[in-house]
DNA sequence: CATTGTGAACTTATTCACAGCC
DNA sequence: GGCTGTGAATAAGTTCACAATG
């Protein structure tokens, strides 16, 4: 049965900032630290502290949904951890296919932390002739040509893209035709997907640029030959 | 000789807020497909539209760091391909390692982007030592109690963190103890850094749950497979 | 005349601060 | 005492709109 009772606030997911999405993800985690190491409540200072936000901006966010925390205790995190996955919508399981089976494919393959999170990799694809039929980390590799018709199959909901950036907007169509509702896309360029589609980005020399932006600006000038003598 | 006179302000990187970092990077980005495509020049509003932004942000944000454009012109797309790699820091290439040589450290090790775009992976580390001495794409795997002796020798400034959730805080520790200026975390856990260290964190099943939240509070409304039309 | 760069207006996000509750 | 939830205050970010410009 489809959980019907969801004890907080539905808003339009659009009237909620990306941010706070992005750091629910974030309360999640910590919580889920917190659980394991047998904490049973914990407040919105403790969280705020560990991720480096204020504890009015934790209460904040969760006002978005409901009402969560309880005054002179703070929030049991067993308790917190089930609504905010529920907001989530990780209080059940999702199908997911892969395409691209290379590098970084095969990596998503076999990474262990999404199934703890409850993603479930279905079906991998590729278009090399040597990779169809095999099979990756219990995966059956299929020709991408067989897309549409086993993400129908499997009723697959969520695309991980992992080709390169060629070809990665041509597979976001067919993810899409195929009915997906989001993706995951690895490949290094921005792609179009049709309103109510959603999708995320990941690109990871992106992501190092990030950092060299802080480091390149950060001391001195540029002269990166030279071992900073690091005298404490 | 190329170290001296940055041709763009150089504001406290502080001061600039990690949004616009991260639109710059994606700037970068569409830059460099549309130099590929052979465009000599775009525009703000061209930039914006490509990205989801509006033109008045792609502006705003480059005045942060100078005046790039040529009014009634646009921004030449070498020029600023240029300009923004030298805010990025990416004008000259970066010496990574990468720590942790599971599944998801093999696909890094591998990634072409990272080439691309000027970070070469020079040292691997592991601690099982069924690993430690092997090549893997031509980056020799070390024991991890090599750390601080590889990357003082290879003057290593950058890290990558791809092992268990339980031990990335330690390898982070001697990273930074190391003298990295940087760090990509990909463990699913927030590290502690210290001041004048930056870090970024990808977490891979938490991107696929920035989706479901919108999957997940879309639905009710679900949309039968109409052809919708297309829209840019 | 298309386009930039930018102050001003506006919008959104964050923090403050405190009433109410345990 | 400690803590949440929240309206009010503040800060930050985005868009508008237009003078300046090649």
């Amino acid at each position: 049965m489809s959980n019907s009772k969801p004890n907080h606030v539905r808003p339009d997911p659009d009237s909620v900032p990306p941010a706070v999405v992005n750091r629910l993800s974030l309360y999640l985690r910590e919580l889920q630290h917190l659980v394991r190491d047998g904490e049973a409540t914990t407040s919105s200072s403790q969280l705020g502290r560990r991720l480096g936000f204020t504890d009015a901006q934790v209460r904040k966010d969760l006002a978005h949904f409901g009402h969560f925390g309880h005054p002179g205790i703070g929030y049991r995190c067993e308790e917190l951890v089930g609504a905010i996955r529920s907001i989530l919508g990780t209080d059940r399981e999702w199908s997911v296919a892969l395409v691209g089976v290379g590098n970084l494919g095969r990596a998503l393959l076999g990474y262990r932390g999404f199934a703890q999170q409850g993603f479930r990799l279905e079906a991998a694809f590729d278009a090399d002739p040597t990779k169809i039929g095999s099979m990756l980390e219990g995966v059956e590799v299929h020709d991408i040509a067989q897309l549409a018709q086993v993400l129908a199959d499997k009723r697959i909901e969520l695309g991980l893209v992992a080709v390169p950036a060629a070809e990665a907007q041509a597979v976001a169509d067919q993810l899409v035709s195929a009915g997906v509702g989001g993706i995951v896309n690895f490949a290094p360029v921005t792609l179009k997907v049709p309103e109510g589609v959603s999708k995320v980005g990941v690109d990871l020399a992106r992501e190092l640029e990030q950092v060299t932006f802080a480091v390149a600006n950060r001391e001195g000038s540029r002269v990166p030959r030279v071992h900073s003598p690091k005298s404490d």
